[in-house]
This record gives C-alpha cells, sequence and structure tokens, in this order.
DNA sequence: ACCTGAACACCGTTCAAGT
DNA sequence: ACCTGAACACCGTTCAAGT
C-alpha cells in the first residue's frame, strides 16, 4: 500500500478537477479517527486524497480551514429539533445527548474543535435561533436566555473533553494510604456503575443537575406569556 | 535583542548547571502567556532560556513534559481550603472560582491543558481526596461523589474555553432577518450586562444552577451521618 | 551530568511551471 | 482553474563531542 496511495498525474490541470472542499473535510475526519490529532497533516491528508499538500490550497484556506470544514460536518449531526416540538427543558436534554453524541462519535475531533474558536458560520447562528425561539416562548427572560444556553454547551464540551481522557488515569492503586478517601470512593464508583463509562455516569449526572437548577430558576422568572 | 537572547557559553558541561525543570516551566508559562499557544515552541523557549533547545531535554521528556510542568504551576492556584472549613455546597462555589480564575489568568494555557490528558499526579489526587471526604461528611451516597465532582469540573473547564473564544464571534449584525430570535437576544444580553464579559455571566449562570440542581439532589439522598 | 552543534525526518505554506 | 514539483522557514527530537 505504498504507492497505490501516491498521484498517479502527471502536471498541468486535470481535465477534472480532483478535489472539492467537502471531499477534503470528509477526508479530513476518516483521517482523524483513523490516526488522531497528532497524525492529522496536510501531507497525510494530501496522501489520502492522492493529491500533493499544495493541491489542497486550491480549495481551502490552510489546515484551520480544513478544520473547520471537519467542524461543519461534525455540527450538522447535532439535532436541535426537539425544540419546536417538547417543553423547553425537554428538548434542551434532547439537544444535549445529540451533541455530546455527535462529538463521541469522534473521539479525535474535540480536543481540536474545542480549543479553534467556533466558526460564525451562519448554520451555528441558525441552531442557536431555534433554541433561543423555543425558550423565550417558554417564557425565560430574554437578557438570560444566552448566558443559559452558553452554560449547558460549556457543560457539554467540557465533558466531551472529559469523555476522551484515558479511564484509568487517576486509579489510586498503590497511593491508598495517601488519599484514603479518594481511594474510597473510586472504589464505590466502579462497583456502582459496572459497565457504564465513568464519563457517562459524570455527564448524566452533571445534565441532570443543571437541568433541575434551570427549572427552578425558571419557575422563579418566569415570564408571563402573551 | 538580536543576539542578546543567544547563548554566550562555550560547548562542554557548564560549571553550575544552568536548567531545572521547574525554571522550564515557569519560562514556559511567560512564553505562552507572551506568544500564544501557536507561539510556544521548544526552539523559542530554549531562547527565553539563553539556551540551545537540546539542552532542555537533559531536564525535561519532551514538550507534552514541558506542558505538564505548566499545568502544575497553574493547577497550584486553585484553593481547595474552603472545603475544610464551609458547607459542601458554598466550598465548591469557592472551589470553582477559584479554578476558573487560575486558568483565566493565563489564557493561553486553556487550550493546551484542556487538550492534553491530565497526569496522574499525586497532588491532583490529593486536592480530589479533600473535596472527596468534605462531600462524604456532607452525607453525600459515596458512589455519586466522583461523578458529581468531574461534571462540575467539565462545567469549568468548558466555561474557560468559552471565555478565551472572541467575544463578537457571533455577532448577528446584517443577519438580523436570518435569526431574529437570536439577534434580539443578543442585543438583550448586551443591554442587560453592561459591562460583565458575557463568559462570566454564563459561567454564574450554569454554575448556580448547577449548585441549584446538586443541593436538591442532596436533599434527596443524603445519608444520615453518623 | 549538562551544555553546544550538527543532523534527521517532517511540518505548513508559497509559487512557478504546466495543461 | 487546478494540478505537480521545488523550495522555504521552521518544527521536535536525537546524539556525538566537549568539559
Amino acid at each position: 500500500m505504498a504507492e497505490i496511495d501516491r498521484p498517479a498525474r502527471r502536471v498541468g490541470r486535470p481535465r477534472t478537477a480532483v478535489l472539492t472542499r467537502e471531499l477534503i473535510a470528509e477526508a479530513a475526519l476518516r483521517l482523524l479517527d483513523e490516526s488522531g490529532a497528532d497524525g492529522f497533516t496536510m501531507a497525510r491528508l494530501a496522501q489520502a486524497l492522492r493529491v500533493r499538500p499544495s493541491a489542497l490550497y486550491n480549495h481551502v484556506d490552510g489546515k484551520e480551514d480544513v478544520i473547520a470544514g471537519v467542524r461543519e460536518l461534525v455540527s450538522d449531526r447535532i439535532d436541535v429539533s426537539a425544540f419546536e416540538t417538547q417543553p423547553w427543558d425537554a428538548a434542551m436534554r434532547v439537544w444535549a445527548h445529540s451533541y455530546r453524541v455527535a462529538f463521541a462519535a469522534h473521539p479525535p475531533t474535540v480536543a481540536l474543535l474545542a480549543t479553534l474558536p467556533l466558526t460564525g458560520a451562519l448554520r451555528t447562528m441558525q441552531m442557536y435561533d431555534t433554541v433561543v425561539a423555543a425558550m423565550v416562548r417558554a417564557g425565560w427572560p430574554e437578557p438570560e436566555v444566552l448566558p443559559t444556553i452558553v452554560a449547558v454547551e460549556s457543560f457539554i464540551l467540557g465533558s466531551a473533553l472529559d469523555a476522551i481522557a484515558p479511564a484509568d488515569m487517576f486509579d489510586p492503586s498503590g497511593a491508598e494510604d495517601a488519599v484514603p478517601a479518594f481511594a474510597s470512593a473510586y472504589e464505590a464508583r466502579i462497583a456502582s456503575l459496572g459497565a457504564v463509562p465513568p464519563a457517562d455516569a459524570a455527564f448524566e449526572t452533571g445534565l441532570a443537575a443543571l437541568l433541575d437548577g434551570l427549572r427552578v430558576r425558571h419557575e422563579r422568572v418566569r415570564v408571563a406569556a402573551s
């Protein structure tokens, strides 16, 4: 599989274009999933597309732009439709889960996308628009809507980062005497979780608490519907 | 300031060592603050220490190890002491704020540290030990303690990432017709916040809701103190 | 043990040449 | 317009040579 991957193409413009911004984004997502964020280079991406690295720059502004394309692919998986059909709190649960699943499906992308600022793409603003409209309809005071949405998103993103960390990172085995309370809680968590990944349990715990707290707040500040 | 920064040292082992793991970490943190995550290279770090890049490898395993050292510096700023003196929920507020301040003081480190898995350092486990012990004392069921702590940390880290994003990234100016609800909420937030950074408002909103929700949960599941 | 200097494999990106 | 090929400046890391 050495030279099979290399471009078999002579110099000069090809009769029909080989690349597309979309094709590049899709190949980038595949490469990311296969080789992780470290193995994700323009050279390897070009190789996967059977093209020279410089060819990419005819369709894309640079590596950051490629990552922006990957973000679009992943973000399109986030389902915001529940806000049209369900109460705000139930919809937020669905949204948060779909948000997290979209990232969890491509673990190596999380670090890359978390780090790079979101693009102010219209599509992203449209997602916000749907969520905002539903919350206003539900009686949330308008100035509180965006801080609330951002808070939930921050929690989701932080949880996604937690989910890609090695599971046994804080195994206190051998240090039980130094950190007895932690070691005991560590054991208790394992015993109670069974096969459930610890990151999933933390996500569910946090999301439930966050939504409970927001419900309390909503009761208190709700604006009478007209 | 060109050749003043270069090492004025001849080959061979110096009489007294020039570098230390600590010195490297401190210089790395300064460099990170000054030049951002992108400008943070081993070559520039060496230059700041007036040393050749290869000299660093006598004290440090590589770039990831340098970042681990930076993490220790930043994490040491997190104040966990409130858990010894205050109720669990008040202590968690103090802890969360100090956690966030520690990161906010060095914005460029956030992306770097968020991305790289936490080291399983004893010091980190000791922080957890303090928090866990206080929560168990407060009557939290042991299996729920770690998921709860991790949920709060995920929220804090996600908020820190949100805080380093450009403030005007989602300014809907010009797209008001496409996203009217979002545009209106955007204006309402600005009007109500005044000089408060939006990321701060989202953090306070989320932390308050999270703690409210956790208090509800605590009431429900509290184990009678012996 | 701990520095310099030279070297290695590999980056992301630019640009002329070619069709 | 859209590819190849050559080139550039810069990476992180290794290692022999020197004291």
